[in-house]
DNA sequence: AAACCGGGGCT
DNA sequence: AGCCCAGGTTT
């Protein structure tokens, strides 16, 4: 139990409801409540803005209309169509509770807690955004914008990243949903959070519950919520092979699949090598990166001769901040037996297989030069 | 609790 | 250039 006043609960949750009511967005998964689009837009928002996701999730839904319909597909189909949205594993883990969905649950997501929360890539928020939205069962579904809207109303000054503070805020949470209206109230959290109760510069004139704000009142909407900062990405410099094929292979670029776990797991991408961290803080000259990129390459089985630098490109993750040097090499033989992992393409075969964004950059610059 | 896992938009 | 985001999984 926590200690604000009820009248403040109160006219927290009901002016909040109301103007949800006039103000909510129009977006793709609000026109129906269909279970399964909740699920597959819940997923795709996670780390990801609306504005992003709506042509994602148009397309997605379009080319799996249903959970069976995912469940069926090809692996390869769906990591396409999620290709440029980012976190990867969301897609791979989504059509893998698909087929459970379909095989222990008849195609239809469960409304059992328990249930929801043990499918693969469900988290505490999807399960509480799962079974309120679509099931309007009085779950919290506290995500990051809940969490600042939470922070400033009630001025919580406890590290939002604390697993403690969310779920002091879950609990809150609960309090404040009325009898009945957990599916819209969730939402409007969400939307109070995205569309007025902004990271920076919020529109406080504007919110719907700015007269009772503790925030506000103390003048510390802006520093509210409270959270430790990540640690900034290490940086990596790497060597990347654009290789032209000869022979048969003419016309076409030579790449290769990631490992089935860990970063960009089943991606393609072109063959690259980190550089020593010596080399890479010295600046390593081309010559020297080139050499190290053949070695590589030779000791994988394929024969390149590196010639000339090609481009620069850089691409950041959560964690790591690749500088990224691409060289144009030549294939030095028609390897008849390359790696398993590799294969040459040529600028159609793109359509069917996904990249990374900063590879797909450098292939469609290079494909619309030759 | 901390590390791992993408990418885009805003300031 | 740094900050933020409609988080989950693994260690």
């Amino acid at each position: 139990m926590n200690t604000y006043s009820l009248e403040a609960k109160h006219y927290f949750s009901r002016e909040l409801l109301a103007w949800y009511n006039r103000s909510k967005r129009d977006l793709p998964w609000r026109r129906h409540r269909n279970p399964y689009y909740i699920w597959v837009s819940e997923i795709m928002l996670q780390q990801t803005r609306v504005d992003t996701v709506i042509p994602y999730f148009h397309r997605f839904i379009d080319k799996f209309p249903s959970i069976e319909a995912l469940a069926d597909a090809p692996e390869e189909d769906v990591l396409k169509c999620w290709e440029g949205l980012g976190y990867y594993s969301r897609a791979r883990n989504l059509q893998s509770a698909a087929r459970e969905v379909k095989e222990q649950y008849g195609g239809q997501v469960p409304s059992d807690k328990k249930a929801v929360s043990d499918l693969k890539g469900v988290g505490p928020y999807t399960t509480g955004a799962i079974l309120s939205i679509a099931y309007n069962q009085p779950e919290p579904a506290v995500d990051g914008n809940v969490m600042r809207v939470l922070s400033r109303y009630f001025l919580i000054e406890e590290d939002i990243m604390k697993g403690s503070t969310r779920a002091f805020m879950e609990g809150l949470v609960v309090e404040l949903i009325p009898e009945g209206e957990a599916s819209n109230f969730n939402q409007a959290l969400m939307e109070l959070g995205a569309l007025v109760c902004t990271p920076k510069s919020p529109q406080c004139l504007t919110c719907p519950v700015m007269e009772h704000c503790a925030g506000r009142i103390a003048g510390m909407e802006e520093s509210l919520p409270v959270k430790t900062k990540a640690k900034p990405p290490r940086p990596e410099y790497r060597a990347v092979a654009l290789v032209e094929g000869v022979g048969a292979e003419k016309g076409k670029v030579l790449i290769r699949q990631r490992p089935s776990e860990g970063l960009l797991a089943r991606m393609w991408e072109l063959p690259h090598e980190l550089a020593p961290q010596q080399a890479a803080l010295a600046g390593a000259d081309d010559a020297e990166q080139m050499d190290m990129l053949r070695g590589v390459l030779y000791e994988e089985g394929i024969s390149v001769v590196p010639d000339h630098f090609h481009m620069q490109a850089e691409h950041t993750f959560s964690h790591i901040h690749w500088n990224l040097r691409v060289y144009r090499c030549t294939a030095a033989a028609n390897d008849s037996s390359l790696p398993a992992n590799y294969r040459y393409i040529e600028a159609k075969d793109m359509e069917e297989l996904a990249f990374p964004k900063v590879f797909l950059t450098i292939l469609n610059s290079y494909f619309a030069m030759v």
